[in-house]
RNA sequence: GCGGGCAUGGCGGAAUGGCAGACGCGCCGGUCUUAGGAACCGGUGGGAAACCGUGCAGGUUCGAGUCCUGUUGCCCGCACCA
């Protein structure tokens, strides 16, 4: 058969999509199966090669399900809100509206021309009233459950962008967007209290499937430690120093106090402090430093010692320094420190730094030249005296704190409460009402969703204001408690608000009493395989599972972890062996492929080039044995006749089914495809297969080359749809060769293979072994001190 | 600095502790052709051979790419986290 794509490939979509053989259930008696991929931002830029590779996984399993039997719901959408459209709208001065529809039916078409099977009929796009109604009434119900608040704040501002970004958009002192440096700003700011959620979204980590690097990687992100408060008296004051420690054993080696430049005790004790002046310049140098500046070049410790402070070891007793260092973070603890320099790197430099007292605790090490932070025995440490294991010590120690009420056992996280509002016109109304009578009010349920007003100009106003601020039809409101004049919240949610949910959405998309029916949820929840980029693990997972479980705690949703397993694919490098990026150059346009070589060419091929999450170099001559690989799959057509396959095609069938069929299930798609391959090269040997068994070899292709195998089923006279037929079964019986070649092994080293009966026994394997020629030329004059068999593997003979 | 991962032909990559290099690309040779940067067929780790070969050095084992110890290089994540 001429295999043709271009003619075949529009053909079959059009049936499928006629036949509706990809919208799921709602109701069903089959097994149910939700797959989900991550849903595309639809940029200006169209899709790249790399979409279609996180889309390709979750297509051969969602399509496999299907024809195993499964009810399968494998959804796409658009997460359409976000700064480069509203960018794009601030150069172009074309409305975002009109520019996301235009990018979704781009992005819709080179979907659709790569065959994928999503569920057309529930797409969603986060931008539609339909849609972020449901954004505002989650976020309504956060707020309701005193999960909401709102703070001023130091935040990062990115000033090219103007707007303030989460901790998890600036990492490393630069914007998530624009990669411009960060500074930090004092802005009201609301926050999601994700922190209250920390322990148990490390617990439910448990009750998941996910990759060992994507479990680790969130588990840091929350970053769990667990030690002590204790609070520290000021000489002559009343005021206390309270610090976090996760080593209160060493509390006797504490020899000075850190705390951060922004700390508050510094105000409280400004009449105190003798050195006023110098204290002031360095926090207005501290400020003036980028958060690079901070972190990178952190080499040099730079401190001052607040002159006329001293505080107290509260076990020893004694008077010791306090500086304040940029070394100690507002954000993390309680922005105070106390330093033992003996046991900690970073207070032995500051010790070393400023000549400050070094006293060991803890056995082992030579003060003199570094810190010692191994375990050991306990010294100049009072009661401690003596203990050699560090846990008893800390437990002693901590009990002694709470007998004497001077702090207590303690946890802390790394992650931070989620910064959740934008200075920005594309993205969600944040529905809260300022009224200067009664305050903060939530905008009432029955008045969602709060609409995105239409504006003309989309730049932001003057110190970062939103662009909704620009406008008085939607800043003056009624309070929709007490009914005087009141104004609306102007910033909008970010980015990750629509993501959060939208995986409940598609269980019931077209719903406008809820945000999904209860029973569709109870039926389709959890996803059962969620598979995306590892770039989304940390932060739109984290969020995704918070929300999730909130909605679980107030009873909205049946299940406490949205995703049951997931998975990550690796990225498509550029033909360089360089990330993909426009700059570079080396961006490959999926429409380009299907174009040349058709799009089940591209499927295969995406699928074929490496490890499925591993990062693998585009190859154009690479898309041409795959081109082959098909041409050759159609060209067996020729070779089939109503008689029996021969028994190496037929073993060879069978082994490649029992194959194909486990490699999917471990996305080990490149090693089904090669053994799909090997198949062909056999039937190519053999001139022959029969037709049963190429009907066969149809479906099992199906997944990964739909349209080519829709078109070979017809012809072939498959009843129905390829996409709807029986997923092939193998015969075990028939994976079993007559024959076995089995390794003859002397000493451990290969040196003759011999051919035996499948189940020949040992004695047989030893004598066959023995009786080949190079065997026994070197058994000569030799003593057999061991025989090693194992069946259907290896004979090793052990000679001396 | 801490945590995790990886290292195999010219390239992408295969190998439940049991014949290293499956499969594909590339390359070489051939067939067909006015032509080949098309298609098809054959070959292809190194070495003349004995043999040698999975970053490097050890170890465990009858047997190690695979397990253990150390080491080097690269990649990813976090990063003055107290």
């Amino acid at each position: 058969m001429k295999y043709d794509p271009k003619q075949i490939e529009p053909k079959w979509q059009k049936k499928w999509e006629e036949a509706g053989v990809f919208a799921a259930q709602d109701k069903s008696d089959k097994p149910k199966f939700y797959g989900l991929v991550e849903f595309p931002y639809p940029s200006g830029a169209g899709m790249h090669v790399g979409h279609i590779k996180a889309y390709a996984g979750l297509e051969v399993i969602s399509r496999k399900r299907r024809m195993q039997g499964y009810n399968v719901l494998f959804p796409i959408g658009f997460d359409a809100y976000g700064l480069p459209t509203e960018n794009y709208a601030i150069k172009t001065g074309i409305h975002p509206r009109e520019v996301t529809d235009r990018n979704i039916r781009k992005f819709t078409e080179q979907l659709q021309r790569v065959g994928f099977s999503f569920d057309w009929s529930r797409v969603i796009d986060t931008t539609q009233e339909s849609y972020y109604k449901w954004t505002q009434y989650i976020f309504l119900k956060l707020f309701e459950h005193g999960l909401v608040f709102r703070d001023t704040a130091l935040v990062n501002y990115c000033p090219s962008c103007k707007v303030v970004l989460s901790n998890e958009d600036s990492q490393g002192g630069h914007c998530d967007i624009c990669k411009s440096e960060i500074i930090q700003k004092s802005k009201d700011v609301w926050y999601l209290r994700i922190t209250a959620y920390a322990d148990k979204l490390l617990q439910g980590l448990d009750e998941v499937d996910y990759l060992p690097n994507v479990r680790l990687q969130q588990e840091n992100w929350i970053g769990k430690s667990t030690g002590a408060f204790v609070n520290f008296r000021i000489q002559d004051s009343e005021e206390q120093l309270r610090i976090y420690t996760t080593r209160p054993d060493t509390l006797f080696g504490v020899t000075f106090m850190v705390i951060a430049p922004e700390h508050p005790l510094l105000e409280k004790l400004r009449d105190r402090i003798r050195n006023m002046e110098e204290v002031k310049a360095y926090q207005e140098a501290c400020q003036k430093k980028t958060e690079f500046e901070r972190t990178q070049l952190a080499k040099e410790k730079t401190g001052v010692c607040l002159q006329g402070i001293t505080a107290v070891n509260p076990v020893s007793g004694e008077g010791i320094p306090v500086f304040i260092a940029d070394y100690v973070m507002m954000g993390y603890g309680t922005g105070a420190i106390m330093a033992v320099p003996a046991h900690d790197e970073r207070d032995y430099a500051f010790a070393r730094k400023f000549g400050l007292r070094i006293l060991p605790v803890i056995e082992g090490g030579d003060i003199r030249i570094a810190a010692y932070t191994g375990d050991g025995r306990m010294i100049h440490s009072g009661f401690l005296d003596g203990i050699t294991n560090k846990k008893d010590a800390i437990a002693r120690m901590l009990a002694y704190l709470e007998e004497k009420g001077i702090g207590e056992a303690g946890v802390q996280y790394k992650m931070k409460d989620w910064a959740f509002n934008r200075q920005r016109y594309w993205g969600e109304p944040i529905p809260i009402v300022h009224c200067a009578h009664c305050g903060i009010v939530p905008v009432p349920y029955e008045e969602l969703p709060l609409r995105l007003p239409d504006v003309k100009e989309f730049s932001p106003g003057e110190g970062g204001e939103s662009p909704l601020a620009k406008i008085p039809e939607f800043v003056h409101c009624k309070c929709p408690r007490c009914g005087r004049d009141a104004r609306r919240e102007t910033d909008t949610m970010p980015q990750w608000a629509g993501s959060s949910w939208y995986f409940l959405r598609y269980v019931d998309p077209h719903n406008d009493t809820c945000f999904a029916d209860a029973d569709k949820l109870k039926y389709w929840l959890p996803v059962d395989w969620y598979n995306g980029g590892m770039e989304h693990v940390t932060r739109h997972m984290i969020y995704s599972r918070f929300w999730h479980r909130f909605l679980y705690d107030i009873g909205e949703v049946p299940t406490r972890e949205p995703y049951a397993k997931r998975t990550a694919q690796g990225l498509i490098l550029g033909p360089d062996g360089e990330k993909m990026s426009k700059s570079k150059g080396n961006v490959v346009d999926p429409n380009e492929v299907v174009d040349v070589y058709g799009a089940d060419v591209l499927r295969t091929y995406i699928l074929f080039m490496g490890d499925y999450a591993s990062a693998a170099p585009w190859s154009e001559t690479g898309v041409k044995g795959c081109k082959r690989f098909l041409e050759r799959f159609a060209d067996l057509y020729e070779l089939t006749t109503d008689e029996p396959s021969s028994p190496e095609v037929e073993s060879a069938l069978h082994k490649t089914i029992r194959k194909v069929d486990a490699d999917i299930e471990e996305m080990k798609f490149n090693t089904a495809i090669a053994a799909m391959m090997s198949l062909i090269n056999t039937v190519s040997e053999e001139k022959h297969i029969s037709r049963e068994d190429y009907m066969v070899f149809i479906r099992l292709l199906c997944p990964f080359a739909p349209h080519l195998c829709e078109e070979l089923y017809s012809r072939m006279g498959g009843e129905g749809l390829c996409a709807q037929a029986a997923w092939p079964e193998y015969d075990e019986a028939k994976t079993v060769d007559a024959t076995i070649e089995v390794a003859v092994q002397i000493n451990g080293k290969l040196r003759a293979t011999v051919i035996l009966d499948k189940d020949a026994s040992r004695e047989a394997a030893l004598a066959a072994a023995k009786a080949e020629p190079r065997i026994q030329a070197m058994l000569e004059g030799k003593t057999v001190v061991k025989e090693i068999v194992v069946p259907g593997k290896i004979v090793n003979l052990v000679l001396r």
